[in-house]
DNA sequence: GTCCTGGGTC
DNA sequence: GACCCTGGAC
């Protein structure tokens, strides 16, 4: 087994006890999913969280949403004013009910990434989590963790190629790594002793970080 | 590469 | 008060 894999699996088994567990997470509802990645961008989670909660409490459905566009942008933009990023209103507006008229493919990264506001990132983690289409969704942190696991820079590509190659379960692996990376294996002092995976990291064996 | 946003956390 | 938050547009 590569020192990877063996990082990889101590990874699943730390997550299994400690990740964070979230509705967009497990749903297969592609309405709560697109509107929880739109709501995550370069926003925590847990104001995310209140934020998706209050949106879905005053428009249950795409249908509702797209409905009446000109009353829910007013909705949109006051929710996204309160926690930055404004101009997400419009993009999650504009994708949601693009996606509701059917008019790209949920399952297509590709497809999705013809909507503006939707970038690899968010088709990727979309199409995963609500068709299992296995693609890799890679941010700064996923990039950040393997970059410091294996002892060299990972671009976001390289980071892409490595998680297929594993062979696990792609969403899995990077809801792991986030969440690693959110508590553990931050930008700033990152804390090697609490980490499970200390022991097969090259960065946390070569030095004396943490 | 730079900019965008308010809010959480230290 | 600096730094960061499951990115994306330009």
């Amino acid at each position: 087994m590569t020192q990877l894999k063996l990082c990889i699996n101590r990874l699943l088994r730390w997550y299994e006890r400690n990740g964070r567990r979230f509705i967009w997470r497990s749903s297969r509802d592609w309405y709560i999913v697109a509107l929880a990645e739109f709501i995550l961008v370069r926003t925590r989670a847990s104001v995310a969280e209140k934020a998706l909660m209050e949106i879905l409490n005053a428009y249950p459905s795409s249908s509702a949403l797209c409905a009446d566009p000109s009353r829910a942008i007013r909705f949109l933009e006051r929710v996204f004013r309160r926690i930055g990023l404004v101009k997400r209103a419009r993009w999650v507006l504009d994708a949601v009910c693009a996606i509701h008229r059917g008019e790209v493919n949920l399952c297509d990264p590709r497809s999705l990434m013809s909507l503006r506001g939707i970038g690899n990132y968010i088709a990727s983690a979309l199409s995963s989590i609500v068709c299992g289409s296995n693609e890799p969704f890679v941010d700064t942190n996923v990039a950040r963790v393997l970059s410091r696991c294996l002892g060299k820079r990972v671009s976001h590509d390289d980071a892409r190629r490595i998680i297929r190659d594993l062979g696990a379960n792609v969403a899995v692996v990077c809801f792991a790594l986030i969440d690693l990376a959110n508590a553990l294996c931050k930008p700033r002092r990152p804390r090697c002793r609490d980490c499970p995976l200390a022991s097969c990291c090259v960065t946390a064996l070569s030095s004396d970080v943490g």
